[in-house]
RNA sequence: GGGCGCGUAGCUCAGUCGGUAGAGCAGCUGGCUUUUAACCAGCGGGUCCCAGGUUCGAGUCCUGGCGCGCUCACCA
């Protein structure tokens, strides 16, 4: 789509080609009858919710029925009959229809032509029903507060090109039904999950974004340079050893809900920005992090859906707490048909699968583990016990030393979340910090954390910590297949040369900043 | 980054074998006092994603590019 400025028909300044002329000729013959086609004040309305609740039903009208209300919001379409007409109107609450007819609005009538759907309006009117017995706001006043100058979606398939509605999810999230439903349930799973931990006293802490090192995961980071420092710093990859920093200072229950970024590429369970909520409790371990995070998932689903059940990519699941715990090791065994630990065995697999060597045995083994094991992991399933060598901040199990306490969490194939019993022996780390770094890894972090190796120095209680993401449990409570659709403003390439017409000359500016 | 698919009016989409660019909705004009994707009559609206090429002639075929979707890779 081009996106070339032209002069509106009222000379005030260029438009974008979105700028429909004859609703710009509207706005002008608006400003030349005197009326602001972009008032500054609203009105006082009553969300449209109350107003139907208000309207009872037909057999029991209720409070508000025959009585004046008013309301604001968007008007959806507009159906004219000549001397009368209807227009669907949504808030942010609701829907209710408002007939327009002459003989309640004389004066007026004359100026029906200024509207458009997509206008903005408030109206003062009367509850009423029309003869169908639907319910209606029958005008008495009619402002428009702000007019709608670019053409809306077509009113019966609404925005369906996916990129539109992703670009401009201002318009998405009124066109198309069910949109800011699942934007309205994630606010309700982050409440949710703040009531769940507030309750158990964690406290809600935020910690650095933007990070001199990175650490915490294997990723590969964004990168930013600070100009008073003049120095780089990475946008987090994780807030992990930041939150462990503090079970060091003694806060022993600290949560985070951390927007996390990663410089990798984009699918259907993938945005580089994602918000990730990790916790950490001290006198904890991975069996209470298990613990912790089924409930939290069971009472989120009852809450958000009244009940546990839950729909996702075609397959049904239940929520219900306690999940099925099963063994790394022994679902590795079943399978890819060998011990995790055969080296000659894994090889073999690896090849027969077509996986090429990573370049050490651990990430070949957990790379046979992801492509024979996780499609049947439809869950929710935590899977127990890690080999050690790819779990650099987990502690060892005390019954198997190849071993360490972690777990991971999935549900329909995908994995959710992500725990340990929390690695507090600063040696240990400072060595398996120091074998990340050796390993030349693109994905290792290129230095060692020696302050937080320092802070474990001062001694951290023993600690469960878990990552849970957010993006992805929202996914699951809400039935979306793709991050995308539980994310307002997902990653996009941007809009480059004559497609962005953002230039200054274009677009004068018309405020000073704030 | 690879593979497959898509890109036509403001929106949703047709477009046959390569032969003058189409529909519905939206818009404009007129009609209509109870509609629900209202209806009826008329009108306006196109850089067929971009750039090359083949051809007498390209929305259509070819090459390259751009964008998006799906998928694979990447993502412990």
């Amino acid at each position: 789509m081009s996106r070339a400025a032209t002069a509106s028909p009222n000379d005030r300044a260029p438009m974008t080609d979105l700028a429909h002329p004859d609703r710009l000729r509207k706005l002008a013959d608006m400003r030349a009858a005197g009326v602001d086609p972009f008032p500054p004040r609203g009105v006082d309305a009553l969300p449209i919710a109350q107003v139907i609740a208000g309207g009872g039903s037909i057999d029991a009208p209720g409070p508000l029925a025959a009585k004046r209300v008013q309301i604001a919001g968007r008007m959806l379409a507009l159906r004219d009959f000549g001397k009368l007409a209807f227009a669907p109107l949504i808030d942010r609450t609701g829907k209710i229809q408002i007939g327009f007819a002459k003989e309640r609005l004389p004066d007026w009538w004359e100026r029906r032509k200024w509207l458009d759907h997509g206008d903005l309006l408030g109206i003062e009117g009367e509850l009423g029903r029309t003869q169908k017995g639907e319910l209606t706001v029958w005008a008495t006043k009619v402002d428009i507060l702000a007019k709608c100058v670019a053409v809306p979606p077509e009113k019966w398939h609404g925005l369906v090109d996916i990129e539109q509605r992703y670009r401009r999810r201002y318009v998405d999230l009124w066109a198309k039904e069910g949109v800011r439903e699942v934007f309205e349930k994630r606010a309700r799973i982050l409440a949710g999950v703040r009531r769940f931990l507030d309750a158990r006293g964690y406290v809600e802490v935020e910690t650095p974004i933007l990070q001199p090192l990175y650490g915490g995961a294997a990723a590969r980071p964004f990168v930013t340079h600070y100009n008073a420092l003049d120095s780089d710093f990475f946008l987090r990859i994780a807030p992990e050893l930041y939150l462990k920093r503090l079970i060091v200072g003694g806060m022993e229950r600290v949560y985070e809900i951390a927007r996390n970024f990663r410089n990798e590429g984009l699918s259907a369970r993938h945005n580089p920005e994602f918000t990730m909520l990790e916790l950490y409790q001290a006198q904890s371990d991975y069996r209470g992090m298990m613990e912790l995070a089924e409930g939290m998932i069971e009472s989120l689903a009852r809450e958000i859906n009244a009940g546990t059940q839950i729909h996702f990519r075609g397959a049904d699941y239940d929520l219900r707490a306690p999940f099925v715990r099963r063994g790394y090791i022994d679902l590795f065994q079943e399978h890819a048909g060998c011990a995790f630990d055969d080296q000659v065995r894994v090889r073999a697999k690896a090849r027969e699968l077509g996986i090429k060597d990573p370049g050490s045995f651990p990430k070949l083994m957990n790379d046979v583990f992801e492509a024979t094991v996780e499609e049947h992991l439809q869950g929710p399933i935590f899977v127990t016990d890690y080999p050690l060598e790819i779990c650099p901040l987990a502690k060892v199990s005390p019954r198997d030393g190849r071993l360490a306490e972690r777990f991971e969490l999935f549900v329909g194939g995908m994995e959710l979340g992500n725990a340990f019993t929390e690695l507090n022996d600063p040696q240990d780390q400072y060595q398996r910090f120091a074998e990340q770094v050796a390993s030349k890894d693109d994905e290792a972090p290129s230095a060692i954390d020696i302050d937080y190796v320092q802070a474990l120095e001062y001694g951290m209680p023993p600690a469960g910590g878990l990552g849970l993401g957010i993006d992805r449990l929202v996914m699951l409570l809400t039935g979306q297949d793709t991050i995308r659709d539980v994310l307002m403003f997902p990653a996009l390439r941007p809009l480059t040369g004559e497609a962005c017409a953002t230039e200054p000359a274009a677009a004068p500016s018309i405020a000073p900043g704030r």
